[in-house]
Formats: C-alpha cells, structure tokens, sequence
DNA sequence: CCCGGTCTTAAGGAGTTCTTGACGTTCCCT
DNA sequence: AGGGAACGTCAAGAACTCCTTAAGACCGGG
C-alpha cells in the first residue's frame, strides 16, 4: 500500500499515528525534525506527508516550501488547536490538506485516501473527447468544436467527471462527493445551477439537450449528440 | 455473512440490535459513539452501516457526511420518532435507508437485505438481454429490437428487476420490496399500473403477451417471446 | 477598500411521474 | 354456471423532480 512519512516530534504522538497507520496496511516511516524529514523525502520518496507544525528545529511554513521546492508530494498538515491563521498559510503555500489536534487516526486516514484519491486522479491522462467535446484535464482547456469553453472551475471539474463517464448516468450525490469534496458536499440544488450553466455554455438547454441528458429521478450522463 | 456495525449510543438498543442480527447470522459489530463508530468503519470495512441520530458527540448529519468522505458502505439511518426533515435531509446528505424507532429487528434486517441486494446488483454493469430486449444498466436506456424505449424510472426499475430474474416468476410483494423499497406497505394495484404502462411501451397487451406474463395468483415474469 | 468573478442558497414555476380509486374483465374454484 | 378474488386499464389529482433566475456571500486581485 502507500508509502507515508510522519514528520513529527512528539514522540508520543508520533508512534500512535505510525502504528496506527501500520495497521491499516500503509508503509510507514516516522521522522522527528524537520532535517530528518527531508532526508527521508529523497530517500524514502513516499506518496504522502504527514507534516506537524512547531517543530523544534524549523518553522513549519519555511519546511513546507522546502518540500516543495524537491516534490510535488502531497503533505497533510498535523496543527495543534484551531489556529486557523496557521492553516491558511500552510494551505496557501502548498499543503494538501490539514487536520486538526488531537485527531484519530482514523479521520487521519480519511484524509490520507481522500488525497490519494485526489491525485490519483490528476495522473495527467489523454484529453478526453466525446463528440465535439474536448476536455484536456492536464491543460485545465475545454473546447467544443474547436471553440474554447470559457468555464469556471467547478464547472469544469463538473465536465469532466461527466466527461470521464460517458454514456453513464451519475447521480448529483455522486457529484457532489466528486466534485464538490470540500468541505462536505453542499446541496443537490447547487449541482443543478451548475448544470444549468453549464448547459447555457454548451449552446443547449435542458429541453432540448445535446450532451448533457438528465435522466429524471436518478441523475445527469453526458453523450455524444447523434 | 455480512459484516455491518451499529453506532448507537442507547446501550439497551445496541446490545438488542447486535445481539439480533448475530442471532440471524450476521458479523455485528457496535460502537456507542460517532467517533468509534468513524474508527470501526476503516477498521471493520462493514458491507452496512447502521447509524442511529441523535449521538451525543456528534450530529448524525456530520458524521454521515465524514463516512461518505471515506467510503461507499451503505448506511441504514435510525431515527427517533418519524422526524420527516431529519429523514429526508439524511436521505439528501446519502442515507440508503432509513428506519423509525421504535423498530423490530426483523423489519432492520429487511431493510438490511434489501440494500445488500441493492448495491450487489451494481456490480452487474453489463447489459441484461432478453430476446430482443436490451437493459444498460449504467447507461440506464432500454432498447426493444434496437428501438429506444422511453420510459420512467419506475418502469426501468421494474423491467430491469424482471430481466435480472427472467424465466422466473416474481411476486408483486417482492416487487414492491425490490422497486418501491417497501417491503410491507405499499398497494400492489400500483404494481399493476406500472406493468400496464409497461406493456403499453412493449407493444404488448395482458391478453397477447409477448414479454411480460401473468401468473394469475402468483406475479409476473419476463420471457423471451418464441 | 472596492470590484469582478464565482459559488451558494432560495424560490417560483414547469414538467414529469406516481398513486389512488373506480370499474370492467378475466380467472379460478366449487 | 356462479361467485369471489385477482387482474387490467383509465383518469385525475397529488407528489415529486428539475430548471432557471435572482440575490447575496465569498474570495482574491487591483
């Protein structure tokens, strides 16, 4: 399973989240200072960074932009308390995701696999195409026909989802665990409004669809337009 | 057998309810909060999740939401008197279920099976064909001799339950079970409207069956036509 | 600090789908 | 053949889902 390294120096703390993780079949390595940790990056290479903030040797923000600078791993950030103002720098200059002390490892390892997910994903693939349709998930560029799609991003997110799932009815709860992953979803309501939109940039409308068909009481597929 | 944990705080429910599914064969497990039940759903991986409102340390809302961030299981919501807005918001937020307390623990089990048999049948992606009807399920579009059927999602429900099983007769109780997720109330007089208009968009009637024949006294199965 | 773009939420209205009850027909059993 | 139960169909209203618009919240950049 995944590789994960633990940069933490709480040797308390840090054995808890290493066997814990074990456990749950991930290959584990545990660092306890910042220098430590950035040797284990080059060495171990994993897939994912757990990173706690106040380290003793090196502040949190200046180690994140070090890892940076050698990876595009993805580094969850381990904050003591609430500090919200932490978060959002960590989070600003490139963290993943955060969670907050004292967690489980359990919501841990949610955010672990959401992460994983998430990348796992982005492997820059092939464009997609249906039709006229044209998604580049690696260039972020729609085009329909040749014609650019002027989309924002959850619009864009939202087709190619549907893209990546041609033909296949997806329901708007499945949507909105894809798409809209944080913080906990939203409303199905939302999912329509940006169906509509979408729709309006696609040249067609819901009573006369071309990609986009609703299949009432279940959910959206995106075709091609025969 | 299935392996499904319980997350209720009442200790008298949650010993009563463990103790019969385990009587019925089931692999229980149960937690008494949401966090346990969060670490006991990465741990176990249940095939079902049975999640009572109404926890102390968390609203069922929220946790509902953080077990959909991690994983697919289905989950059967418990609520306390027949709190219409608390439903239909799980329902929203991704219940599968839900049952009023007070329940019987024949009428979880039901509730049990059926979302077994739910999700095990989402497995089955390949089309269902039947002379010359044909089901996608994914695609969720039915096809009669290559001629698009248009039909509403009830009717697709009920043709695709009756291909799935077809040969084999299947009563209108079950069908209420299966379609109508009511396995005790609901009017089989609806069934019969649903498999007119069925027969209707078949090109068939009740007396010069083609697909859909009548078991008088018993239900109704599919056949290919000879 | 304001501004433009984006997202969320609310609400109305349109359209589809479901349920119900009635009534006629068919089937089975005696 | 007759009675009763099960079935088939119709029509109408209820219930539900969906689409769109508009207004405000939010965010980052100028």
């Amino acid at each position: 399973m995944a590789k994960v390294i633990i940069i933490e120096d709480d040797v308390e703390i840090r054995r808890l989240v290493a066997e814990g993780l074990a456990d749950k079949g991930y290959d584990v390595d545990s660092a306890a200072s910042a220098m430590e940790g950035l040797e284990m990056l080059v060495s171990v290479r994993p897939e994912v960074v757990v990173l706690d903030l106040g380290l003793p040797d090196l502040d949190g923000g200046e180690l994140l932009r070090m890892v940076r600078s050698i990876s595009d791993v993805p580094v969850i950030v381990a904050t003591a308390r609430d500090d919200e103002d932490s978060v959002v720098a960590m989070l600003d200059v490139g963290a993943d995701d955060y969670v907050v002390k004292p967690f489980s490892v359990a919501q841990l390892e949610a955010r672990i696999r959401a992460v994983l997910r998430r990348v796992g994903r982005e492997g820059h693939r092939a464009p997609i195409e249906v039709g006229g349709l044209r998604i580049d998930t690696a260039a972020r560029e729609a085009t329909l026909d040749g014609e650019p799609l002027d989309l924002t991003p959850k619009e864009f997110d939202l087709l190619r989802l549907l893209a990546e799932r041609a033909g296949e009815v997806v329901s708007k709860r499945e949507i909105l665990a894809e798409v809209w992953r944080e913080p906990y979803g939203g409303s199905e309501r939302t999912v329509d409004v940006h169906l509509s939109w979408l729709r309006k940039k696609l040249g067609e409308t819901a009573q006369r669809p071309r990609y986009l068909h609703t299949v009432h009481g279940v959910g959206v597929k995106l075709v091609a337009p025969r």
